[in-house]
DNA sequence: CTGTTAGCGCATTCAG
DNA sequence: CTGAATGCGCTAACAG
């Protein structure tokens, strides 16, 4: 058990009483010089530091952030948590990482565990919010914002980013190249946010008058491992000359498909990611991708919580992010003559383990 | 502000006392079934959860581990928070992560902070754990394990790995396939296991007899950027067969600036990786690299440290794990006849961003 | 300038 | 079977 030195102990040390010491620990006036050189000498003789249970008790705050995030495997929210963090460490607070699992009633419960006064606030990172999450911070009146809601349809203050406009501006990118057979890889199916990165897809096509292939559209969990397979079965059936994926981790899957599949990216096959993960910078040819700030997520929803639990108004419930656009190496105007469709069909299988 | 229901106003809700509610929530016996419901009841009513800074103030001890890791930028560490949280979630303990950003002020400062009760135990993942840092763990009495150290003098129960024998082994099978032109790009010199890995290369070399050729010797920060660059240099000026790398991140760096410069990988050059991170399985072809058991090693530091908390003597002080050759897509023999030197040695320059 | 009193919310001790 | 007193360590409000 951890040793404890108390108030009352550098009080006796330095002859005092406790709230002196207090006082001149704390910077408060109203102690002589000599006082508080003898208390500041006790307390450093020995190595007192406020317990903080009590002093939380007392003031009934913490001091501490919860941030609950689906899991600690992907770059993805790990990213925004590194903003979270950059955020709170000018500000003398700490964060309490919990991971949900993916799991609802985990989520829940962690929050009522937070919601026990250990927490001054929430951070939610792409939570599954369900009824009883959220009557749970309601009851409590527990200060939350949500980054990256999967639903948006929940009261609460968030931070979003442009999933639409995103999605939108890489397949202008995509035409102006001169691709027409584009194919595209959704991420989960029940997110908001994939449906939105869809939609901004399929409008710029229809806008500019390319007929969309249903046959080049399909469903993933996010993987690199789908995309992999996805795309080499996109490839070996209907040749698309252009890939967009809902998620970086897919569109690194296509790129290495197509490279196992004996294609050049991005000669034969252009392919644009929407993220911009540390590794999307880290592949050669690097990917090109839409870039979501992230980090800056983070930082963002951190100071709208630290406003709610200061009682500050809050400027917009609602804030949107904006995406970018980041052309780097994965695309190119398709090929004009395409390459013989040879034997190169069978696409080998990479060798890997486990998914994400 | 929280809002908080007191233990007292669910007393005054049941029509007890709040000894009997607490004793009723605690599920100690000693309450009849008549006021057992009521009280259950009235806490639900009134949503009541016991507040933990009190709890922890007067048990003396709060459920919560502290972790102090360098960042939360790279899988490496982070496979290792993932591990520990795993051990934490069976284990009613909530994670409180540091991050240090790899600097010794603000480690000992965040110990310091962790230090004053707001923690049980303290995991330190590859920690600078400078003197005044050990000082302050040991003036608190807080039980402390250090995972993956940089050095290993100090005296604090630890988890390390076997970096010698890792990449001996490693040597040993690009020997058997019948390498000797082999380059090796270190990590970040001043940690002990860049030293051991290199070390472990070293001497698989000398005792198969082979000479070891200190040009391709180089040393890096562990980034897939500096192992592009580096790789892209040794390719120019000294051919390797094969390139074996202190970490996962320089190995795929190696790999794409083979690439980059026309090489095929395996069949020109061989690349083994140090880690097996989960990037190091989702490239074509797959990385064959050393794996370092980052999830148990999270895992088993973790239940060291419970150990520590509860009292209970520790097996071992210092745990090594093994680590193991996955042999995956990126070694083979070497090519009998290298192509010729021409003029691909341009090595093309990756458009990426930032590092790590 | 400094000390005393009291209470944050809970749970242990001991009476009733 | 239940309740009243007590203290964990700290600090706000007041008194000296």
């Amino acid at each position: 058990m951890s040793d404890r030195v108390t108030i009352s102990q550098v009080a006796e040390e330095a002859g005092v009483s406790a709230m002196t010491v207090s006082n001149v620990l704390n910077g408060r006036p109203g102690a002589s010089e000599e006082t508080r050189r003898r208390v500041l000498d006790a307390a450093e003789r020995l190595g007192y530091q406020p317990n903080l249970s009590a002093r939380n008790l007392k003031a009934g705050r913490t001091g501490l952030i919860g941030v609950m995030t689906l899991d600690l495997t992907g770059q993805y929210g790990l990213e925004i948590v590194r903003g979270i963090a950059d955020e709170l460490a000018s500000d003398e607070r700490e964060m309490l990482i919990s991971a949900t699992y993916q799991e609802a009633v985990r989520e829940l419960e962690r929050t009522q565990f937070l919601a026990r006064g250990l927490v001054d606030g929430v951070l939610m990172v792409a939570p599954a919010l369900e009824d009883a999450t959220l009557e749970a911070l309601r009851r409590k009146n527990l200060p939350c914002v949500v980054i990256d809601p999967r639903r948006t349809d929940a009261s609460l203050p968030r931070v979003t980013v442009d999933n639409y406009g995103g999605t939108r501006q890489a397949a202008e990118h995509l035409l102006e190249l001169g691709h027409t057979r584009i194919a595209y890889i959704k991420g989960i199916a029940d997110l908001e946010s994939s449906e939105l990165r869809y939609k901004g897809f399929h409008d710029a096509l229809r806008l500019a008058g390319v007929d969309l292939d249903e046959r080049l559209v399909a469903e993933s969990d996010f993987t690199y491992t789908q995309g992999f397979r996805i795309t080499s079965a996109l490839i070996a059936e209907h040749r698309p000359t252009a890939l967009m994926a809902g998620g970086d981790l897919i569109a690194l899957g296509a790129v290495d498909a197509a490279r196992a599949c004996g294609l050049r990216v991005p000669d034969d096959l252009s392919v644009v990611g929407f993220d911009d993960l540390p590794q999307a910078a880290q592949t050669f040819p690097a990917l090109t991708t839409v870039r979501q700030p992230l980090h800056d997520m983070g930082k963002l929803g951190t100071r709208m919580l630290l406003s709610l639990i200061d009682g500050r108004p809050l400027l917009m419930e609602n804030m949107q992010m904006p995406t970018d656009l980041i052309v780097r190496g994965t695309t190119a105007p398709p090929a004009d003559a395409l390459p013989a469709a040879g034997e190169e069909d069978e696409c080998a299988t990479p060798s890997h383990g486990d998914d994400q």
